[in-house]
DNA sequence: GTCAGTGCAAAGCTTTTGCAGCGCG
DNA sequence: CGCGCTGCAAAAGCTTTGCACTGAC
């Protein structure tokens, strides 16, 4: 959030990474997005803006991100990949709708609890966790 | 599970749907598979049983089966769909080693009763859902 | 006998890779 | 001032579509 593109830049610094054009580009406009968006999206709001990225190096860049956990990777079901900023805070999940396509935010804090109760259980060391919902919603939904 | 497939033909039939042998092949093979597989492993299967089905054939039967919600589409990050049948019962969710991609089910009953709460909180009419954990798996752990 | 279902091949999309040149540090 | 990052273009998957033929009902 505030100084999340800042911080990223720093910790991929300190990782032995460099602060090109592109990866910076895609770091400023994931700070400022809410939800998941596609590989393609963030290509097209970048050369919207007048940042004549080349879209594999949107794709480089959101590789290193999610290999260092600055960013996540979202699959909702449409077998493209949406991404979407790590900001430790404002964790949450998704709902999908079926009809339109239409993915929103939730976030509930019993399914966290339940979700790292079973984390504890589990023989895995778990890293990362996803939920999504899919179903109609409200504009969809028959009436 | 015990005439799954019998039971979702006649599903279809009652639809307008016909058995034809890709379909039928199809709901066979997942109905003996106990955890999600790929359109590919499922054609490869299907080849080495000595069932001469097009790999379009398994993503039509597939896809049909999906909107019938007899099947479940399960994504888990790779890009790469994969699928499994959905007898009411065994209601499970997928843990996937980061390293080895191995894909792994697992059930909680609280994590069902969560999902539950929420589903009935939110404005959406929910169909189906989907918890995929990612970590690193006992073989892959490091030590 | 009709028309849905099938198989093959070709096309479509998302994502990855090769490579020459630019620019961060 | 070197090596990493970038952009373009081409390639590599996974998935879908077109079309003629087969087979279910």
């Amino acid at each position: 959030m505030t100084d999340w593109p800042e911080r990223a830049l720093a910790e991929l610094r300190r990782a032995g990474y460099r602060a090109g054009a592109a990866r910076r580009a895609v770091l400023e406009l994931l700070a400022d997005e809410a939800c998941c968006l596609t590989a393609q999206e963030i290509f097209d709001r970048l050369r919207e803006a007048g940042r004549p990225v080349g879209i594999a190096s949107v794709y480089r860049a959101l590789d290193l991100l999610v290999e260092r956990r600055l960013v996540q990777r979202v699959d909702v079901g449409s077998g493209i990949a949406r991404y979407e900023a790590a900001h430790g805070e404002a964790h949450h999940h998704h709902l999908v709708c079926g009809d339109c396509g239409k993915v929103e935010a939730f976030s509930d804090e019993s399914l966290e609890r339940a979700i790292n109760g079973v984390t504890a259980r589990i023989g895995y060391t778990i890293a990362a966790h996803d939920v999504v919902l899919h179903g109609a919603c409200g504009d969809c939904r028959p009436a």
